[in-house]
RNA sequence: GCGGAUAUGGCGUAAUUGGUAGCCGCGCUAGACUUAGGAUCUAGUUCCUCUGGAGUGGGAGUUCGAGUCUCCCUAUCCGCACCA
């Protein structure tokens, strides 16, 4: 019979859908795993090459622990919310939700060509409103909790309301956006719109003033990782930042359970490492300096104003010559001197103006002013001097610095540029100071003893920290503190294809008479709110993201459901939150959800994730550690601080796959005549061709299809070649997979030519799955020559029907056998996957010199292949005459009896370098094996009369001999 | 600048974790069968000045023995980046 996997791929996946055989249960007697991969967010472009690898490998693991007795959960879902969709809209008016919809079809498609284990019937997808409920329930749930650091967890907010009420925040430590003082009293004395703006500061999911990353192409508000370099991840369009009113999650609150949580999980080193520097935990010291009250202007109120500002080296206090604030300090106003005035507002509106990638750029560029105002160094009582400038940011610490130039090196630029003092406060050794005008930079080592420092002279840097955070606080002025380059997680986008924020305003008038809209939440039993119909995508004329265009989407109160927006009183009937959630929103707890897709009266069952636990095995790509991977652990010590689920971490064991790099081809055109085109290594090819782009799919082993090349665009029409031995060759480069390269790899070319089974080998056999490598199809004919061989063991082109041999097999095809299930098991433990497919290789090649057709060899083989090569080994298993799909099938395990050997061949080395082998029996004792070897003519031969100092024998390894 | 990873034939890679470097595959070479070959099979394929020698990016070190461990370079890739 001929191998015909065309035939025989579609029969299985009809089949396995129509026997449910992927479906699991959430009631096993059986151990349970759960293998996740990252879903996929369903772009217009369809599947490529990339994006299975990561499946393929973890379909591989779940397979193999179904065959292990396992009951494995391994599902795929649609991380459907997202960018792109909006944008397709804006140009065609198609709704996204059928451009998403049309998508995922596609991505459905091509997925189940390849032949995956996923249990379907847990597909979720974010955009539907029985999912998003979830997500909007969630953010309810942050709304309605503050983090209490002593309790170290999430804790409702009314138990914050109760103890306000009881005793203010004397004694209060939780996590909030900015320290405030109040007494019982004036809490209770306080009204509706006060009440709310206290617990705003305290609330998980807050909406505060903050600065944000706005990106004006995009109409939206971006999360630091949705921006790099200035630019947003989506378009690469320049970002500015902006002070604006924002919903954000205190991810902050966090920070050091995040970092911690790190230390227990089976994560890569370098993934570990992203994480712990994008949380970026320093200690060090908050520290009081009061503003000097004769640099006050006189009509000031600034009497006993101080500032705070945060320092990872206190020791260096001593040192300190000015101060600096950011431009969006709130002190500038207040203590920039009438002089100064000018220069420092123009100064502080130029810093604002500038966008993001302005200022990256210009990093080392100085600028700053002069506010006039002075400080008082707390312990030396000198009068220091206030600058403001952009090289201190908004977002970290408290916004200010004591800047001390001779021991860090930004200061010392600026004190450089300015003219300002430098005093050296820290030397290697504690008589080796020197003149810093003499300096080249800055001493910002945190070795050596601090000097001119009055209590401190004298001791090593961390002694000194030590010590000068002790003054500090007995002096009260300051306190040991720890911060992080974490920064809670914005959450708004101006968006309209994302969840809505089941969020409604009520207008209060304050005490001053101000009226303020106050955000309240929808009922948790009135979820899911869901996403209104818009006629135009763009913000609306006033501004305003595009959900203000929608006229159903005002919340009236009494009967509890969506109303039109004209029925809006501010009694009954209140407006609705138009912006939406950012894509990490639904993507951040969705693995939950797979546990128990179904359940429209909880998030899952608590029976559910009982059972689960949380994620065995998660695969996907390292791109979404400072993303994802950080928002997903967030929301899971959030759900476990609520008592829902029994697991802090989501994600036991991470595997990161590699990207797939695109492998371009290319022709070459002649300078001179365009319509010639010169094979790769012919002579002055270089000097005299430029070369152009083409599409891979006509390019083979680097070989051109001139004709399909001619027929490819019009203007190749009539192109003429320069051939080396009869063929034009190709040249190739390494690229980014995009479609503007013609380099993009589609799965379904390849399943139709060579079959999934033969491409799934192929994308394992490629190399280490963590690796990034990229795409190349010249190998694949190796595997499909492989899968011809293994099907003609079973089936050779000259029978017609499977039928084995049931003899018992000889000592050797047994050991055959063994061989590769051991082998097999240790490589899928650790996730060798390209190693395993050599494996299988070098036993079908032995197989079949031995001619082997033994039913007790290859039966058990179809299983061992069968989590790779799912559809062959079905057909097989089948035409062996088994009922059950071979994926009710054993693991099979190896008998250690039929590998032992009883001899072993030994290399025998001279100092080192082998020269001969022999043979030696296993069992030899230490003395007899030396003495065989030195009586040896080979080694008499190689001796040549000299005398061996040492002979060292390692059973199973090696002889050397030492001369 | 800080942090992390990687470096082995023409190419993708492997090496029982300190013990015969180059498994498996691609490509290439020769041969066989063929009207034909982008089919199949067989043999060969690290390099060189080839009875020998060298060799895992470069240099040192530990060891009887180093691709593997230590130190110093170099190159490439990734993450962060005015984070006080």
């Amino acid at each position: 019979m001929e191998y015909q996997f065309s035939t025989i791929e579609p029969r299985w996946q009809q089949y396995w859908r129509e026997h449910h055989t992927y479906q699991v249960d959430n009631n096993s007697e059986r151990p349970h795993y759960y293998v996740l991969d990252m879903f996929p967010y369903p772009s217009g472009a369809g599947l490529h090459v990339g994006h299975p690898l990561g499946y393929i490998a973890s379909d591989i693991f779940a397979r193999y622990k179904r065959l292990n007795g396992f009951n494995v959960l391994h599902p795929m879902g649609f991380d459907a919310y997202g960018l792109p969709a909006e944008q397709y809209a804006l140009q065609t008016g198609q709704h996204p939700a059928v451009t998403t919809e049309q998508n995922i079809a596609r991505y459905r498609e091509q997925l189940d060509k390849l032949g995956f284990s996923f249990d379907w019937n847990r597909c979720v997808r974010t955009c539907d409103p029985s999912y998003y409920k979830w997500t909007q329930w969630t953010f309810i749930q942050l709304f309605n909790s503050y983090y209490d650091k002593k309790a170290d967890k999430a804790l409702p907010i009314y138990e914050l309301q109760q103890r306000l009420a009881a005793m203010g925040t004397s004694g209060l430590e939780a996590a909030c956006t900015e320290p405030i003082t109040i007494t019982a009293d004036e809490w209770n004395a306080a009204d509706e719109a006060r009440r709310q703006q206290i617990l705003m500061n305290y609330r998980l999911a807050y909406l505060a003033d903050i600065p944000v990353n706005w990106c004006e192409e995009l109409g939206t508000v971006l999360a630091n990782d949705e921006v790099v370099n200035g630019l947003s991840v989506r378009g690469g369009y320049p970002v500015k930042r902006k002070l604006m009113k924002q919903w954000s999650l205190r991810v902050t609150a966090y920070a050091q359970r995040l970092l911690d949580g790190l230390d227990h999980l089976e994560w890569t080193d370098s993934l570990k490492d992203i994480q712990r520097n994008w949380i970026g935990r320093s200690e060090g010291a908050a520290v009081w300096f009061p503003l000097d009250k004769q640099s006050l202007r006189p009509d000031s109120d600034g009497e006993g104003l101080a500032f705070e500002i945060f320092t990872t080296r206190p020791d260096t206090i001593f040192g300190v010559t000015f101060m600096v604030l950011c431009p969006e300090h709130e002190l500038i106003g207040t203590i920039t001197t009438d002089e100064q005035r000018a220069e420092v507002e123009a100064y502080v509106n130029w810093a604002k103006n500038r966008s993001e990638r302005e200022r990256q750029a210009e990093v080392k560029r100085v600028s700053g002013v002069f506010t006039g105002a002075y400080a008082t160094n707390p312990l030396t009582q000198e009068r220091i001097p206030i600058w403001v400038s952009d090289y201190v940011l908004a977002g970290y610490g408290t916004g200010a610095i004591m800047a001390v130039p001779a021991h860090d090196s930004r200061d010392f630029a600026f004190a450089r540029h300015f003219h300002l003092p430098i005093r050296q406060v820290v030397a290697p050794q504690p008589d080796e100071t020197s003149d810093p005008a003499t300096w080249q930079e800055s001493m910002d080592s945190k070795t050596g003893y601090s000097v001119n420092s009055d209590f401190l002279t004298g001791m090593k840097v961390q002694d000194a920290m030590r010590a000068a955070i002790d003054r500090v606080e007995a002096m009260h002025i300051g306190h040991r503190t720890v911060n992080y380059r974490l920064r809670d997680a914005i959450f708004s986008r101006q968006r309209y294809w994302g969840e809505p924020f089941p969020i409604y305003y009520k207008q209060v008038h304050t005490a001053d008479g101000q009226e303020v809209g106050i955000p309240y939440a929808i009922p948790e039993d009135c979820l899911p709110l869901e996403l209104p119909e818009v006629k135009d995508y763009r913000p609306t004329s006033s501004g305003e993201p595009p959900l203000g265009h929608a006229t159903q989407w005002a919340w009236d109160e009494t009967n509890r459901r969506v109303t039109d927006v004209a029925h809006v009183d501010n009694k009954t009937v209140f407006p609705i939150e138009l912006s939406t959630m950012p894509g990490f929103a639904g993507s951040s707890g969705y693995y939950f959800r797979y546990m128990d897709p179904h359940n429209d009266t909880a998030y899952f069952s608590t029976q559910a994730v009982n059972y689960w636990q949380n994620v065995d095995l998660y695969v996907g790509g390292a791109e979404h550690g400072t993303g994802h991977l950080i928002y997903a652990r967030f929301w899971n010590k959030f759900l476990f601080d609520l008592g829902l689920c029994p697991q802090d971490e989501p994600f036991k064991k991470l595997i990161n796959q590699g990207m797939i790099q695109g492998r371009s081809n290319f022709v070459y055109r002649s300078t001179k005549d365009n319509n010639l085109f010169i094979s790769k290594n012919l002579p002055g090819r270089e000097e005299n061709t430029t070369p152009i782009h083409v599409d891979i799919n006509i390019v083979d082993n680097d070989v051109l299809d001139i004709e399909r090349f001619r027929a490819w665009r019009p203007e190749f029409k009539d192109a003429q070649f320069e051939l080396e031995d009869g063929k034009y060759i190709c040249g190739w480069e390494v690229e980014k997979m995009s479609k503007s390269m013609y380099n993009v790899q589609n799965p379904d070319d390849l399943v139709a030519r060579y079959g999934a089974d033969t491409l799934r080998l192929y994308e394992m056999f490629l190399g280490p799955i963590e690796q990034a490598k990229p795409w190349d199809t010249n190998g694949i004919e190796g595997v499909a020559r492989f899968m011809k061989k293994f099907w003609n063991l079973y089936a050779p082109v000259d029978v017609a029907e499977v039928k084995l041999d049931a003899t018992e097999p000889t000592a050797e095809e047994w050991k055959v056998l063994h061989k590769t299930i051991k082998k097999i098991t240790d490589d899928i433990e650790r996730f060798s996957f390209n190693t395993s497919v050599s494996t299988f290789m070098i036993c079908v090649n032995s197989l079949a010199e031995l001619k082997c057709r033994k039913q007790a060899v290859l039966q058990p083989l179809l299983v061992l292949m069968s989590p790779f090569a799912p559809h062959i080994t079905e057909e097989l298993w089948h035409a062996l005459g088994q009922k059950e799909s071979i994926t009710q099938a054993t693991w099979p395990t190896y008998d250690e009896s039929y590998l032992v050997e009883n001899d072993y061949q030994y290399p025998i080395s001279f100092n080192g370098k082998t020269r001969f082998t022999m043979r030696l029996p296993l069992d030899i004792s230490q003395e007899a094996a030396v003495d065989m070897v030195l009586h040896n003519a080979e080694t008499q031969k190689w001796l040549s009369d000299k005398q061996p100092k040492k002979v060292i024998f390692v059973p199973k390894r090696i002889v050397n001999i030492v001369l």
